[in-house]
DNA sequence: ATACATAATTATGGATACAAAAATAAGTAA
DNA sequence: TTACTTATTTTTGTATCCATAATTATGTAT
């Protein structure tokens, strides 16, 4: 019936757990608990735990059990650094190779964006802001690129500091993406790769 | 008794037999039987699988099981240019940063390089060959920058052609060694990115 | 013989049961 | 009371068991 083993779902659920705070960092998961409360067995829970796990959302102690992943400052600008790296390059390969429907693509999504801005629709801006980045990722066609950078961004994910939230943060936030959008659209690279850089290294100034 | 649980250790086994070849991409892996040859219950061998599912060296398929991961030649090519992104920043910042007695350690490692490149050590040039990469990385000091390299690398593993005894590539690898520890000797940043990007693309082209 | 339907087998996904190690509580001696 | 043992309880790790989906084998009709 279902389309997917149960512990893919279960570790969906319980991700979006830990990211909604449910769980904050250093909390253990009692997984006997947890299997009652989702109603099944331990079996398919302890396996998404260790997708989780590998995920680096959770850590494992040696019979002590899982515990809620606590990233440290050190650990934000560490993985700062790994996706200003990868996504200045996305946004670089965007601007050498993307074709015009894409680039009309990222335009238009960039518009929502502006529009989620002027309402002052955080959500909104939010989840946008999210599927921009997507997009160049996907122009960029490096599943392997993506896949390393979804994995990163989850970690980010359980700082939950909505750094947007800060004054003039979506405000910048906006003019970064402009900034990265009129490069990509001018088909200049290093200036595109540059302004991700930026707009990464201000996300990492505005999480602390 | 054991200082950390089975399906670890099965983990890091069965990861060693796919290494070898013993189950080339592809193949099927009977969870039932692979379980009765490591003397051990199916459990621990499914949490096992799903570790290293989450490396990607193994692909998981609904309800039909486990599968060595293929790794075509467009994988190669996206896995070695997020490598070389990562890597050649590492080696930059080693480059720049590296303390006096870590730059003995690179020279050290690179003298024992030269020596099993004389003695065509396949076998200890490329250990060697590994543990200067991993010593670069430990002087960035950045943990997930060496995961995330640490897991790309392993899916390289899975493509067995052992390109260093191809005619010459020792030889050349050797000369792109050395490069890179004199760029990084002379502190020369960018020079050390450059050798670096030019020593894995000659190992993308090699293992094709 | 070939195609289709149905039965038997096998393997996966999930639940339950059991053993052993930690953590906690209880009890005793100083 | 406080420190140190010892007993109890929890919880993890592992094994076994069961249900269902998938595959293979068998049988029947054309």
């Amino acid at each position: 019936m279902n389309t997917r083993p149960l512990y893919e779902e279960v570790a969906e659920r319980l991700r979006t757990q830990i990211f909604a705070n449910d769980f904050p960092p250093g909390s253990w998961l009692d997984e006997q608990s947890l299997a009652e409360q989702y109603g099944i067995s331990r079996t398919p829970m302890r396996e998404a735990i260790k997708v989780l796990a590998a995920e680096g959302l959770i850590t494992m102690k040696l019979r002590r059990g899982a515990y809620v992943t606590e990233v440290n400052q050190a650990d934000l600008a560490q993985i700062f650094t790994v996706l200003s790296l990868l996504e200045s390059e996305a946004a670089k390969t965007a601007a050498l190779h993307a074709s015009e429907s894409e680039l009309n693509r990222l335009d238009d999504l960039h518009l929502k964006l502006e529009k989620a801005a002027a309402d002052r629709d955080l959500e909104q801006f939010f989840e946008i802001n999210v599927r921009f980045h997507d997009l160049l990722l996907e122009i960029t066609g490096n599943p392997w690129m993506t896949g390393v950078i979804a994995d990163l961004r989850k970690v980010l994910k359980l700082q939950r500091r909505n750094s947007l939230d800060q004054t003039g943060r979506l405000q910048n936030s906006l003019l970064e993406h402009r900034g990265i959008l009129k490069a990509i659209l001018q088909r200049d690279g290093e200036l595109a790769a540059k302004a991700m850089r930026e707009h990464l290294a201000q996300g990492l100034v505005a999480s602390r």
